[in-house]
DNA sequence: ATGAAAGCGCTAACAT
DNA sequence: ATGTTAGCGCTTTCAT
């Protein structure tokens, strides 16, 4: 390489790097024989000497799921511009696997760790005086000095419910994952507590269940039978609300006339096939993913950012509140 | 590091890992030493040495997606054991992207890569003269010398034609996606030929569409208008199977007593939340994933094999073909 | 503006 | 059984 160009290899450094003062024309000259070659710069080499990588690692402590694929998106989408790689490490919730992981990242030299899950829930951090910066994605740290990247539920539940009032809903239903998921609990909070700013309450106490079609199903039927006069229902999943279109449906309940709808993540599997499309709020893991990545990259260079920095939620209107 | 084990740098390197001849004492104080400095071996370093990174890159051609994450947790399954991990990298569908990414690869000096999409339909070559083995996964090359391991879709529509005759149906419809998609011609013609060869044939012409649950809905309409006495439906996918579902429903059939239906994909999503649940067919993503990355292993350690290898389907029945 | 040379952290061949 | 040493491919300082 160094010969084709009949320059010493520090030369050829110089060139491909732009650094130091070089003749113009043997920079050209070393450019044309590296593309000519086909020559590309030894990574190892390269980081064994500079001591950084231009690689983040990327534990998923839950399967790869639905909500990780967003967020890793969004974090490729931020690093590649940096021209940065990501390892991506799928922990399985297992804390075993998930030190083995950190242990590898480390042994590669990351430049950084971002570490997420399918659950908001604050976790144990992943590990204490690591020499590289972390930040936690969706996921928090129990540490409030770790760095993590939320979504505000609680500020989604809230646009769902201003979205049911501002269409003139007062008798509003909240159906929703399990009592000890953190996720289900904060929406449910939230929901109740922006109608009770307004002097209003739910419509029947919250419904808890699982996260699943069937859960929706069976509890619309319950609120049916149970509950008077509903005229909306905020669910804490899009499979819920789906579950619970399809009972109104079955019950012969016009939607949004009769009851108006509104579920949560807006995942367009869901909210495209049902029956009518369904308004949805979304927590914007792409953004969030992408978010995490950035800070990651300040971290790395030095400007780290401590806390839990909270993203706010997006409503996206479909027919399922369609006013009018 | 070795001066703390009291012993020189060569010594240290063979008692971590399990090299030369050194007395049993020697090796235990080595690895005391290093668990206490909680030491890691640089891998830059080592590959410097060694050439190898006992790193693979997996190249998405699509949109990290719904087919892509089983495939990735195959293979990073597979390689893990092997204590190699994965540089993701998602190309979006766009061959310029593609190009950096593997030129960045590269440069990383991984030991292989696993190209990957979202559809099973053959692909230009990744590349010509790689210096490093690769091997394809869903997506197959054009090239028959490459390495693929593909689902045998023609398998999985043989055996959902055939699952529907062992229930005594006899008049059975094909609904699926776009004429000009691979994979819904492939398993339309074998959903054809193995009713052929029984001496029978579909109840009405393909009904090609969208691979959505509207057009799902859609074509059973128009089946149940035209078409008489179809007691099967064979959908290309789990979302037009669940289309399907929903229309037969609204137009009071019963399935799967008046129409069985069958499913592809097996995705859980679609075929737990269906009313019924549905039968349907398992490409088994994740043991090709699996299988390239152990076919991706072998050629790296110089066993490589060629040309595609097709990987049969599974079919996993439920209620929508319940039979007695 | 360019070349020479040291050294990043590790492994492996060789010497002791 | 252990120590010594020469690189792996690159960057960078210091001479020229």
């Amino acid at each position: 390489m160094a010969a084709l160009a009949g320059v010493s290899t520090g030369t050829v450094s110089k060139a491909l790097n732009g650094r130091g003062s070089l003749h113009p024309d043997t920079r050209r000259r070393v450019q044309q024989a590296a593309e000519q070659l086909g020559f590309v710069a030894n990574a190892a080499a390269r980081s064994l000497h500079t001591g950084r990588t231009y690689t983040v690692g990327m534990i998923t402590t839950d399967t790869i799921g639905r909500f990780s694929i967003p967020l890793l998106i969004g974090a490729e989408d931020a690093l590649g511009a940096g021209r940065m790689s990501v390892f991506l490490c799928d922990a399985r919730d297992d804390v075993i696997r998930e030190q083995y992981y950190l242990r590898t990242l480390l042994s590669r030299n990351v430049d950084g760790i971002i570490v997420t899950g399918r659950r908001t829930q604050a976790r144990a951090p992943i590990g204490a005086g690591l020499p590289v910066p972390v930040v936690y994605a969706f996921i928090s740290s129990t540490d409030p000095d770790d760095c993590s990247v939320v979504p505000d539920e609680a500020d989604g539940a809230r646009r769902a419910v201003q979205h049911l009032l501002a269409a003139g809903r007062r008798r509003i239903a909240h159906i929703t994952g399990p009592e000890h998921h953190h996720s289900a609990t904060v929406r449910a909070r939230a929901a109740t507590e922006t109608l009770a700013a307004e002097g209003l309450s739910l419509a029947a106490p919250v419904l808890y269940g699982e996260w699943s079609e069937a859960w929706g199903r069976q509890a619309a039927d319950m609120l049916l039978s149970t509950a008077t006069g509903v005229d909306a229902v905020f669910c804490g999943s899009d499979q819920i609300a789906r579950g619970v279109a399809e009972a109104l449906r079955d019950a012969g309940r016009d939607i949004p006339r009769d009851v108006a709808l509104v579920g949560f993540d807006n995942w367009d599997v869901m909210v495209d096939a049902s029956r009518p499309p369904l308004t949805s709020i979304d927590m914007d893991l792409e953004g969030i993913g992408r978010s995490a990545a950035e800070l990651l990259l300040a971290a790395i260079n030095g400007d780290p950012v401590h806390g839990p920095q909270m993203r706010p939620c997006r409503l996206i209107p479909r027919a399922s509140t369609a006013m009018g």
